[in-house]
DNA sequence: ATCCCTTCATGAATCGATTCAAAATGTGCG
DNA sequence: CGCACATTTTGAATCGATTCATGAAGGGAT
């Protein structure tokens, strides 16, 4: 093995260790000659860093962890590119966890993330049990964003899509176009998000009068749109329009109905949620409710370095954006 | 600041911290009434282990790395998922870079890797440049994969597969169904991909008697597809089909033909690259090239713990897979 | 020559977990 | 009782980088 050491170097280039960490990290206070002496011994033996020993000392490691439900789902790459930059230009070094809507790799995650005593984490918890882990944490000092999630109670900062109002706004759109039955495709209920866009949904429903058939799908997926389809289309009385809770259930939703001859919006309408951006691309270009995907992650990586920075008197803020309505192909006939 | 170190736990267990650390590490070897107690102090305390403590004296981390060309590419994602099940399985911790098709950000990803002394890659390299690098990795004893694309003359392990084979069956394809001009849309060049792709296709087009234009794009991403359909409208001579590098590529051009009113594929058809799910749910259902995603992952995740296994001793495996033609409707149209 | 500054370089102490030779304790047997 | 042996526990050494009090060297000013 050649691992070559601080101690290496500086036997190399006839200086102490103690100067070679100061070419590394405060080369200004290196004597020019010295320096260039350091750096060829150095390059001379390919020397590299060792990460751990640098985190040992310092107590605190640079990476910045993004947790995230599903990172096939576009929606959450967008999130995370939009943290990026501003995470990478504080020194920061991402890592996206995928917890796959499940909460023991979540949990396992957050134990692995703990351990590396990570500067910081930018997380959409799969549910309210996710809660104690996430104040456990938060509780030894390692401060976190919620993302598309409100803090309710709880003492984070938080930036969050007001899902709610996009229920209301689907179900609206749904109920404007004159469908009198519709359905809601989307699952585990146990996902907030889920929970509050159907939420938003029957409170449209039931101002309008409109039927609500509710199906639950095991997760939000293209084969969960799928087989929400195969079940929808065995009822008696069929909906003629589906609200499903992200883009990917309702792609997979699209392309069930489309292999059964149903068209699309004739006899089954359909909007998504999140507008991807495959959303426009699909079969029959999908309506959906858009939310600022990037700027989601822009803001949380800020909101999360206000906080590092700021340190103890730091008040944590709670910023809800609004989602908005597109209107395309898939829900474009009048009833 | 309340960081709880094992000297802690043993202080309050009564114990040394050697014993400890055998709790933690091999509890068999501890006598069942210290190790609850012990226990009980870790539970009391919240203790929770200093993964860099270990890693310096274990001198390597757990982490495995892939590094992929696009996160928000579902064919990475894909292959992502395969080799995640057993690098978890075998205890290691997955993290993923995106190095965004970019050298640059390829190359500070390797570099911070290198310092966090990973236990192996994965890695898809952005071109030919990033050889080098890569050989550096591996000369500091970091094992590594290359996927999707061939180790070629290198002494590395590789999963690939055949994408001058794929660029002929996406041409033959086309020639078949009677394009006598066709349009390939793809690049960066100096992507190995979009290379072979290219050159596959350029056989059959020479053997047929086919005439081939060449869109060179910026990146492999719907923003690329759907400029490359831009310049192609403005041409005398225009093509009657694509075969587009990549599946976005073609879900981009797709959307932009559309929207000016260009019929596919009756006008104009197009066959794209990955099969990823998208492409069989797209506005028209898009004929492509397959290659098996996860398969890729899984056996790339093999094949790194069969080099760490095996040690100095081990011989490079080199696998490459079969890419097989899927016909939709993008392609049905005979001329 | 002396004293004061400034500029650089030094090296021991430190971070926290792991390892392992050595010590302590307990058990069985002649 | 004493010796051999098995079972547990101990604590110092180690991994590699950073920090910082201390010291050395060089330059002016008096």
């Amino acid at each position: 093995m050649t691992t070559t050491s601080m101690k290496d170097v500086a036997r190399a280039a006839g200086v102490s260790v103690g100067t070679v960490s100061n070419v590394l990290n405060r080369p200004e206070a290196v004597a020019e000659e010295t320096r260039s002496r350091v750096q060829a011994a150095i390059a001379e033996l390919g020397y590299v860093r060792n990460d751990s020993a640098r985190q040992l000392r310092a107590g605190r490691s640079r990476t910045v962890a993004v947790v995230v439900l599903d990172v096939a789902n576009p929606f959450f790459t967008d999130v995370v590119r939009g943290a990026e930059p501003l995470i990478e230009s504080a020194g920061g070094v991402v890592t996206v966890c995928d917890s796959g809507e499940d909460v023991r790799r979540e949990r396992r995650h957050l134990e692995i993330l703990e351990e590396q005593r990570v500067l910081g984490l930018l997380i959409t918890p799969v549910d309210d049990t996710s809660a104690s882990w996430i104040e456990r944490l938060s509780g030894h000092d390692i401060p976190l964003v919620l993302v598309d999630r409100g803090a309710g109670r709880h003492p984070h900062c938080s930036v969050a899509v007001d899902d709610v109002h996009g229920g209301r706004l689907a179900a609206q759109h749904l109920a404007d176009r004159g469908h009198t039955r519709i359905a809601f495709v989307g699952g585990p209920a146990s996902i907030p998000q889920v929970a509050d866009r159907l939420a938003g949904c029957r409170e449209v429903c039931d101002e309008t009068g409109v039927a609500l058939d509710v199906f639950t799908t095991a997760g939000l997926n293209f084969a969960a749109g799928r087989e929400a389809v195969e079940q929808m289309l065995g009822l008696e009385e069929r909906p003629t329009a589906m609200f499903c809770a992200n883009d990917l259930v309702a792609l997979g939703a699209l392309q069930a109905l489309t292999m059964h001859g149903v068209k699309v919006p004739q006899e089954c309408a359909i909007i998504g949620y999140d507008d991807i951006d495959f959303a426009a691309a699909a079969a029959v270009p999908l309506s959906s409710i858009r939310q600022p995907r990037s700027q989601l992650g822009r803001t949380a990586a800020q909101l999360l370095f206000d906080e590092i920075g700021e340190g103890a008197g730091h008040t944590h803020r709670n910023v809800v954006f609004q989602p908005e309505l597109v209107a395309r192909a898939s829900t474009s006939q009048e009833l």
